[in-house]
DNA sequence: GGTCTGTTCTACAACGTTGCACACTATCCG
DNA sequence: CGGATAGTGTGCAACGTTGTAGAACAGACC
């Protein structure tokens, strides 16, 4: 039914091989022979059958993303970076939703549908580092967030403790002294939730105010809507507040919500910044200033990685962790920029990148 | 290296079939044979190849889904849907981003990349009804939106002119005469911008508002930037305006953002309603008013109908055009909710599924 | 007893491609 | 002039799976 590179074959006059090798590029083909053949082709409207391909090389051109969802902008924006960033380099991404299940995440490691690709780029969100076992597979993984470190794979994380620590900086030099932190996991040793409190409380006593409980608002789940009832909730209880930092962008636009609600000035009364620094923020009703952790770069880096490694020979390369550089980016909420600017860089935080020494047996990626 | 059914086989002694046979489910085997070739897969965690089972079956298990841009949240929540969608089926999609390009699009069609693919839900955006010619492939198609119509291929899309006209005449009922509209493309007899200013007009006229040439703003990309641009200049020219209507949610948000940034209260001066409804939509401040052109069921109906076409043997069916429900969300932006509420369903318009007659030659499917 | 039906398992031959090895010619070098 | 080298093309045998056909056996039916 489908042309094959036998008929292609047969109408140029060359042998099956002689079109894989014009097909595949091969140096050593006679310019006239070559021409034959792409006109055999263009005639036929051949196109490669990839299922044989793949078998035969035991390659497919397919790298999975694995995120929690891509209904939240932040994933949406990273699927978009790379998805580009893979077409780029020719390749094509597969995208599996966990729901930040346990489960699914399981399954993206061991499941049956990894076969089909040559890579992983994961976003664990329900894993953490007692799983690291479950990282020793047969194919290049790149990790990325900060839920599981010391893996058996690349990683490109983002530079939390810091930059947490720089924004809370920033909103304590515009003179707030009672900040409020939104999207705590109280108990959790790891996560960016974590991290990100640390760097607050880091921020706190170097501007030198008091730590207060009351002041820090948990929440599981990291929506708008939760965002919202973190906010609620505290401003029922009456505790005093004259900023905010929510650890990411959508808890910050639903803290947003329901200042407004209460008719509470964004930033008159109460400075706000998020975390991400989302499409969303900039377009936020006050422009939304925001912690940019690189997102563009750690897209780019973690296909990089990727790639580098799915084509890999020979002994295994030490496995890396890289830092993007990170930005505080000023706007409205924090009363950053003047009315017409768009925004303003009040801080950077310098990335890098490491190599990591994995304990314990690891397996060759090929 | 990797486990085979060979080794399956072997191990559990039988023959190769067999252990295909137990891997696909086939009935008739003896349930102690099945139990100890389903023992010798665990041992050795086998895995099928999904190379050598595709190439040998003419069959990937992926669809491809084509849209502009996963960071456009419309498109990202269609994206989150159309994945969870295919998965329950036990499908998965890969995403290629279009870039709106009519380069990339042809290339969805034609490109090497759809021989990966069972499949394709396109979402089109610089293909026109010049082009149905193109999509006379020999794999099953589902168009989204309302660029191509008549072209060999089910099609799912949207209310477009009712729900608009619905929306407009949901402004004129709130007391607004001087209604805006944001994101008209111009003399371009297809797509989203032209059916939606249709069901604008329709309202209008139906209201009894006169048509101002003035109070539309073309808009060719829909995004916030552009929608905040807009918007300025309607004001900076001096437009008198007591409501908007724009014709998707980005240009939305980014109209309010522009309304704000000139202190104009929303609605209070000027009522505000989007298209799309995304999940932004509802954590706006305030929050936006919107059309919900039944994204989900979108989503849904398009990967039955795929799958249904993947599936199917023997003579063609007719293809269908279905059309879901949608509604007007009443929200904070058109004061349609009292404080505390979260919306208001303020309109239904009724869709349904029609089957089409396709012009000119059809390729059968397979 | 012969035939038929149902159950259980297997052998063989593809699916369409590419890696490998090699054949053949022309050119170059000493 | 012999032998190495570069350039050009081909044949064969996989890659790992499943569709087709059929073997072997048991029981049912006439």
């Amino acid at each position: 039914m489908a042309v094959t590179m036998h008929d292609v074959a047969q109408r140029a006059g060359v042998s099956i091989k002689t079109v894989s090798n014009v097909v595949n590029g091969y140096p050593y083909i006679r310019a006239a022979t070559r021409e034959r053949v792409q006109a055999a082709i263009e005639d036929l409207d051949y196109r490669v059958n990839m299922s044989a391909r793949n078998l035969r090389t035991r390659r497919t051109g397919l790298i999975t993303l694995a995120v929690p969802e891509l209904s939240l902008p932040y994933f949406a924006e990273l699927a978009d970076s790379v998805i580009s960033a893979a077409d780029d380099a020719g390749w094509t991404v597969l995208i599996e939703q966990t729901s930040a299940s346990r489960e699914r995440e399981t399954d993206v490691l061991s499941g049956r549908r990894r076969h089909l690709t040559d890579g992983l780029i994961f976003s664990p969100l329900a894993l953490g580092p007692d799983d690291i076992a479950l990282f020793t597979v047969d194919f290049p993984i790149v990790i990325l967030g900060e839920r599981v470190f010391g893996a058996p794979a690349d990683h490109v994380t983002m530079n939390n403790v810091a930059a947490a620590k720089a924004a809370t900086l920033h909103l304590s030099s515009l003179g707030r002294r009672r900040i409020a932190l939104i999207g705590a996991h109280e108990g959790e040793q790891v996560g960016s939730a974590a991290l990100r409190t640390t760097g607050y409380l880091e921020g706190l006593a170097e501007a030198g105010l008091p730590h207060d409980p009351a002041l820090i608002g948990e929440a599981g789940l990291w929506h708008r809507s939760t965002g919202a009832e973190v906010m609620r909730r505290m401003l029922d209880d009456g505790v005093e507040i004259d900023a905010v930092f929510a650890l990411n962008d959508a808890l910050a636009l639903g803290a947003l919500h329901a200042l407004h609600a209460r008719g509470i000035d964004v930033p008159g009364d109460v400075a706000l910044i998020g975390f991400d620094d989302v499409d969303d923020a900039k377009y936020a009703v006050p422009a939304l200033s925001s912690v940019d952790p690189g997102r563009a770069q750690i897209a780019r880096t973690a296909v990089e990685l990727l790639l580098e490694r799915i084509g890999a020979t020979g002994d295994p390369a030490p496995f890396r962790k890289v830092v993007p550089d990170s930005r505080i980016v000023g706007r409205e909420s924090t009363g950053d920029v003047v009315p017409g600017q768009d925004s303003r860089v009040v801080g950077v935080q310098q990335g890098g990148t490491e190599l990591v020494q994995v304990v314990g047996e690891v397996a060759d990626s090929r």
